[in-house]
DNA sequence: GCCTTAATGCAACTTTCTAGCGTTAGCAGG
DNA sequence: CCTGCTAACGCTAGAAAGTTGCATTAAGGC
């Protein structure tokens, strides 16, 4: 999921990476225009030098989201899993629609890479969730199932048709993803996906 | 979602039309390299015109996926909801992964336009197979639901993961769909959706 | 056949991205 | 403190992708 970007720690290459995401911020923040050359600008830096360490304004994009989400490493716990996700995916929602996901809508940058990040930290998120509910003895559909059922309709209708699910629709989906753990989880043995 | 492409009917514009679309498929086919030079050496015409028609690579891709789809407009009847369903998501899943979704996964072409097409069409058939239900007496969820909980997860799976939904999961899916119908219709009068 | 007009081809041009090469900044060993 | 080593950078040239203006061509109407 887009390359770590190591670098030597404390040194030049830190200085430069933090300037240029900064300068992404700053763009963002605007709501400039977004391209490579600009960022190189106020960054105070080659294009040449973003090309290398990122390889695309796609992946330096993603990279700087990455940054951007690792916060909510944790999400709240409310005692059942119900609430978590309820909890759990109004924030995302709130976050992908505001700040990944404005720009992939406003923009032409049709950036299937971030939506892929935002999957991901997703994804961990509900594992955290699932794993919780297990241990309270809650029954919890898989957090693949989870990704299905509440992640994938809320990128399908960003990314696709420029739409945010509403708190009321997301209570509807949360309440459809509980109730349908037990069932789930009995087939949960046969595989039912594979690579293509 | 991507424009109609409208040209003068029968005259030379119909042939390049159709040289430039026999081209992309034949680029295709032979799993080769897709980019508008090739396509416009291939179809003997200028790169230009290309442009000026279609804007971009990602619209024609769009152009030439929309007629190769147009054909399943008037999916099967198998006499309940759940059955039309189940047949129709199989054909979706097959023909966007192998057709539209391979090129989606193995290039780099993120083209979110083939998908969002894709998704255009996948709409226009659950509404027929809604319909169907609905006057045949069958309680039915409503088309857009059935995108969040059967094309969401699919396009989704596909386009950030790279993976394609089974048939058994795919059964899940639809049972679970068509199990939320009653109680997704209730809400249906209260808008659940805004746009951003 | 002539006229009108949409669409194409051609070519110049801009923008975006890539690659080679010399230079610099950080780090380590003496 | 000095010296050598190397990853990373800046600069520049150039390839590739995309855009635009203008002359030319081919359909269709008269």
């Amino acid at each position: 999921m887009s390359r770590p970007v190591l670098i030597r720690p404390g040194g030049r290459s830190e200085r430069i990476q933090k300037a240029v995401h900064e300068a992404v911020r700053a763009l963002q923040a605007e709501n400039a225009e977004i391209t490579v050359a600009l960022i190189a600008d106020r960054a105070a830096v080659t294009p040449s030098t973003i090309y290398r360490r990122w390889g695309s304004l796609a992946e330096l994009l993603g990279d700087v989201a990455t940054q951007h989400m690792r916060p909510d490493a944790q999400p709240v716990s409310t005692g059942s899993l119900e609430g978590d996700l309820l909890v759990w995916l109004d924030q995302f929602v709130d976050e992908i629609s505001t700040g990944v996901g404005r720009a992939m809508i406003r923009e032409r940058v049709e950036n299937v890479a971030l939506a892929r990040i935002a999957a991901g930290y997703a994804f961990a998120n509900l594992e955290t969730l699932v794993w919780r509910a297990v241990e309270r003895g809650e029954p919890a559909p898989d957090p693949d199932r989870l990704m299905d059922l509440l992640v994938a309709p809320v990128i399908y209708r960003l990314v696709f048709v420029g739409q945010v699910i509403e708190k009321g629709y997301q209570k509807e989906l949360v309440a459809l993803a509980t109730a349908s753990a037990p069932q789930l989880q009995q087939s949960a043995h046969q595989p039912s996906i594979r690579r293509s």
